[in-house]
DNA sequence: CCTGATTATTTGTAATATAAATAGGATTAT
DNA sequence: ATAATCCTATTTATATTACAAATAATCAGG
């Protein structure tokens, strides 16, 4: 696995780590515990206490020095990028600051995307695409929940951009988007998922129209984008954290 | 440092595997060593060897399970916006194909983010765009090398939206730079860096104008894409290796 | 007060032992 | 013969201990 599940120790500490770190549990009166101290706290060996420590460095939360030893990195030097970081920092310290800046990404890079899948995706990749969004229609029918089919429209056409940079993306879109999609059904109440307008990116994908493609999740998102200042400027409280998957 | 830099063994173990993994120095006939092989070849204990694979893992580059080894994970699971993945990527195994995907997303964001910047940055950090673009006409007039520079503007450009993702972005966007630039180098022969162009960004985040600012963006971007796709489609040699830094 | 040696602390590296997981082969029952 | 089960060998996971290296803090001597 790739990601960070609790198969065994090592990655429960990593889990459990990087999710205190992002959530600001150490700074300078808290400062990071030493490696003995880890080990105690966790129950675990030195080696296994290293490892994970280690692959949080590599995740840039973390650096080290003999004597000196191991702190947070300021917050820039996050990999923020990093689908584990990404996901700590959403479930468990959501804020309207960070999904705002996620949205701006999204509203760069999606319409591209589109654009892209219109003009060079393979027959299977936009059938990938208009299954997730018959899934997506079901969904609504049915009235039952339109978020997984609502992530898996967007994944898809990640995806079906071919651009390797765009699909990677798409580890941290789905974390982002569960997050601000709840958000906008707390906001608007029940969701209504908004089939049509996914259509229109769909039918404009699958018809080679990239331009179409470009402008309609250009709209899409932007209104999502907008939902979420709206949401932020009215008051309306900070997204929840999450139960862990 | 977040960086692998070669100050302990691990690093430089770290640093070394890396590399042999996105060459695809490792495959079916040749799979990833087991860990006794690996402190052999490396002459490292398990603890730091161990380490080293942990911090790989943690960048999508392996998965380990007992009894079933080590092994590479398939590309879609690499972490490419890892700056020291794609650092090992564009250094080692460059190819037109990445450095277009990685252009169109340069295309995607960097104009988004100087609309941002004209938009929202401080004083200090339209200063320090405007610093860049002064060491760029400093080196054209001297003739010394551009590149420094050139990379410096685009950097402040990202760091100026205020966007944390989009600030990340310019770890992974130094190194692809250093390589597009290269290219345009050899390509184009004498490089005469494009100051006017640079300097209609410039002008435009410092009179807040957001759309100038993407649009002055978009066209220099779109430019260099269009230069690696000439190359490419022109045959001319894939950009070379580079020297470890 | 400064300078340089000393010490103490923390991570880095090494070596060894045992546990856990599991692929693949051997065994047994039907 | 076939299927289910057990066994075994291999590889990573975890634990423990020891020592090395780096360096901040302390102390001694001028």
């Amino acid at each position: 696995m790739a990601r960070s599940d609790g198969q065994n120790l090592t990655y429960r500490i990593v889990q459990a780590l990087g999710v205190a770190i992002v959530s600001g549990a150490y700074s300078a009166k808290n400062p990071f515990p030493i490696e003995a101290d880890l080990c105690k706290q966790y129950g675990a060996s030195r080696s296994v206490l290293r490892e994970a420590v280690k692959m949080l460095t590599a995740k840039g939360l973390l650096s080290a020095r003999p004597r000196q030893g191991t702190w947070v990195q300021p917050e820039e030097a996050w990999n923020l990028l990093d689908p584990d970081v990404l996901r700590w920092l959403l479930e468990r310290k959501p804020s309207y600051a960070l999904l705002r800046e996620f949205g701006q990404v999204r509203l760069a890079v999606e319409p591209k995307a589109a654009a892209l899948a219109a003009a060079v995706a393979p027959r299977e990749a936009k059938a990938a695409i208009a299954t997730a969004l018959e899934q997506m229609a079901q969904a609504d029918r049915d009235e039952d929940d339109p978020l997984p089919s609502d992530i898996a429209f967007h994944l898809a056409v990640l995806r079906a951009s071919g651009n390797r940079f765009y699909s990677q993306l798409s580890g941290v879109t789905e974390s982002a988007l569960r997050i601000s999609i709840r958000l906008q059904n707390r906001y608007k109440g029940v969701r209504r998922a908004s089939v049509p307008d996914h259509k229109k990116i769909s039918d404009a994908i699958l018809a080679g129209d990239a331009d179409g493609a470009e402008q309609a999740t250009r709209a899409l998102i932007q209104e999502a984008l907008e939902l979420i200042n709206k949401a932020d400027s009215d008051g309306v409280s900070e997204p929840r954290k999450v139960r862990r998957s």
